[in-house]
DNA sequence: AGCATAAACGGACTTTACCCCGTTTAGTAT
DNA sequence: ATACTAAACGGGGTAAAGTCCGTTTATGCT
């Protein structure tokens, strides 16, 4: 009489074959991204390469975008690994403010080695490009926020703010000759500024 | 012999034609935007409306978002105005630090004015959306901080990381929702955080 | 095993941004 | 006025994103 469903809000579990399909899709565009670069990848392309329909491919990412945001999310992956079980500063262990000037040092790294995965992912009629609404980045600098006593101040805006002082430069402000041909200078102003600006937010 | 051209960077004014054309498109393209928003506006339809070719339209804004992106810039003029000569502590006569605050609150209340041309002003192939090159806003903020007299600190950076905290939450962060049902909130949410920020930045 | 059903698949179709190039015209020099 | 030229115009053509819907298939139930 009564269906045991796995309650209200799991809507059944992803079948096999999309899941294979999926994993093969990610692959397949990995592949030609490192062929050929992300303004090539269409998405009639990746669908003909993979051997799969089209409607397949907009069936499981959506939009071109989202093709490039389920990538980043797949390497984000590997980078929280490191921030939540990671040694110290990045990881758990040291105090919040060397871990948010550590965190911040490291997702530089991550976005300029990522900056074509990123800047592809960004939408214009979507709000946030990666992770599935508030970005992992916000979650865990406010909370790393919290663990600092600041004086009275409204920590989820600051921490808005603070991402994307971290994420704005690489995604809106940078344009990619800034990036290609001194990327490693460019990256260390980059997180020292960010030292900076930490140290000065949350000095006593 | 020699031709008395207007040296060499001036490539030639623009054409009497060209200009009543553009203007002619901008207004017509307001007039869409105001009517049905501006995923609804598309390059077809400003043409035949504004009883062009599609070839015109190409070639006076490049692109889709270009379109938005000069909307944008010709708002931003007015802006400016105030920024550059209007009364203190917007304009000039007021203190660095309070110019510094009150352009915050001044560039968020814009921003979200502005939020569905900004928005559609993004491109993701192009680094920063409007203004010839680093953003009007980012130059300004420099310019303050440069009259701020903090110490060793890398005040170009600083200026692109303040102008990301500035815009990014704006561009990139708040969906849509976020704006629509209680904009005012969020306003002065934004603004108050802009002026914390600002504060523990610039402390002695 | 056989069945029911929701989900996934595929590829034709539509829409739209953007390109190209032959034609027209504003601006200038004679 | 006339001729010349660089720029602007127009609209058909191409490619790629995104939609639709009839067909196929995985999965859970009997």
């Amino acid at each position: 009489m009564d269906r045991p469903l796995l309650s209200v809000g799991a809507p059944r579990a992803e079948r096999a074959d999309a899941v294979r399909n999926r994993l093969h899709l990610l692959a397949t565009a990995r592949g030609m991204l490192a062929e050929q670069g992300a303004d090539k990848l269409t998405m009639d392309g990746l669908a003909e390469r993979a051997d799969l329909g089209k409607g397949t491919v907009f069936r499981r990412f959506g939009t071109r975008a989202g093709i490039f945001q389920a990538l980043l999310d797949d390497d984000e992956r590997a980078f929280q690994e490191q921030v939540l079980y990671g040694p110290p500063p990045l990881g758990p262990g040291a105090s919040p403010l060397d871990r948010l000037i550590a965190y911040g040092r490291a997702r530089v790294g991550f976005l300029i080695g990522h900056r074509e995965i990123a800047r592809a992912a960004l939408d214009g009629s979507q709000p946030v490009p990666a992770g599935s609404q508030t970005p992992i980045s916000q979650m865990h600098i406010r909370m790393l926020l919290g663990q600092i006593h600041l004086g009275a101040a409204n920590l989820d805006v600051l921490a808005v703010q603070l991402t994307a002082a971290l994420d704005g430069p690489l995604l809106l402000y940078l344009s990619a000759s800034d990036l290609t041909e001194a990327a490693a200078q460019t990256e260390e102003r980059i997180a020292q500024g960010w030292q900076d600006l930490i140290q000065r937010v949350c000095r006593p």
